[in-house]
DNA sequence: TAAAAATAGTTACATTTGAAACTATTTTAA
DNA sequence: TTAAAATAGTTTCAAATGTAACTATTTTTA
């Protein structure tokens, strides 16, 4: 019985990934902001996390390290992250949002904020924090696997 | 305090998409079965709902027309699959699983099977539920979004 | 019934992504 | 103290993916 789960939760999590992402890039889009879903989720964790390196980005994240490089020089272009070689030790860099990185994200806060409402508008609270739980869960088990 | 949860879902559906399609493409190759995680959803997707066309495909797996049809060919290279022309209206092309395919979804249906347990073996089934509840229905939300 | 619109599926091209090898630097251990 | 191992981050190249334009066929409608 058990496995019936499979597929429905590999498609749903691709799905529901797939879709948030694009719906997520479009209302960015349309109130001007080209920001990839990716570039969202990085600005965010700086934002909470404050200054940090790449690798503990890739903890945070869970992407992997060629992956958080590319969504960094991205966001640097931009000037939205600043990148210093740490020079007690020079193989890291010290990324950060610069004022104007922190500005964006307060804009993109709310626009991700209404996206979600109202993507979830029509959701008990508690089912969500139960699906939540769940997805930490399954996320944990599968970093060991 | 809602748009907490955005950059929450958002990783969490993405890692557990990119994770769970990992593990099982991993367990699939220890077996010996070369099969990507969107195979195997096609697969078992042809396998419950018997022959079908491609853009019927579309709907139920949730992919774009392009990514069906290089799934397709894909695996009619690999013998699990037929296509056919439908005589009577020659735009669409019937799919199926050969039995051959048919064998090789046992077998892969066993594994996956397998795996779903070991990283659903910690959490409660009523939990599990909930959970596809909301994903399904944050799913549906996102197609008219 | 003939032209236009719609539909299923394919092709082509540009972009994104993943894996492995690489550089620079620091840490460990002989 | 110096050679080997480990670590952070980068580069490179091949493979996967998304988008738009295309073909073939059928349906609609003027």
């Amino acid at each position: 019985m058990r496995y019936q789960f499979d597929p429905t939760l590999g498609k749903l999590s691709s799905n529901i990934s797939r879709g948030l992402g694009r719906v997520l890039v479009d209302r960015f889009s349309e109130k001007g902001f080209h920001i990839s879903s990716d570039e969202w989720t990085v600005i965010a964790t700086l934002y909470n996390l404050g200054s940090t390196n790449q690798s503990n980005l890739v903890e945070m994240v869970g992407r992997d390290k060629v992956a958080i490089k590319r969504i960094i020089d991205s966001l640097e272009e931009k000037g939205f992250v600043s990148r210093v070689v740490i020079q007690k030790d020079k193989r890291y860099r010290n990324v950060m949002l610069t004022l104007y990185g922190e500005d964006i994200y307060r804009r993109l806060e709310v626009i991700a904020g209404q996206t979600m409402g109202t993507v979830l508008s029509d959701i008990d609270d508690y089912k969500i924090q139960t699906c939540l739980e769940v997805l930490e869960r399954v996320n944990k088990n599968l970093q060991v696997a």
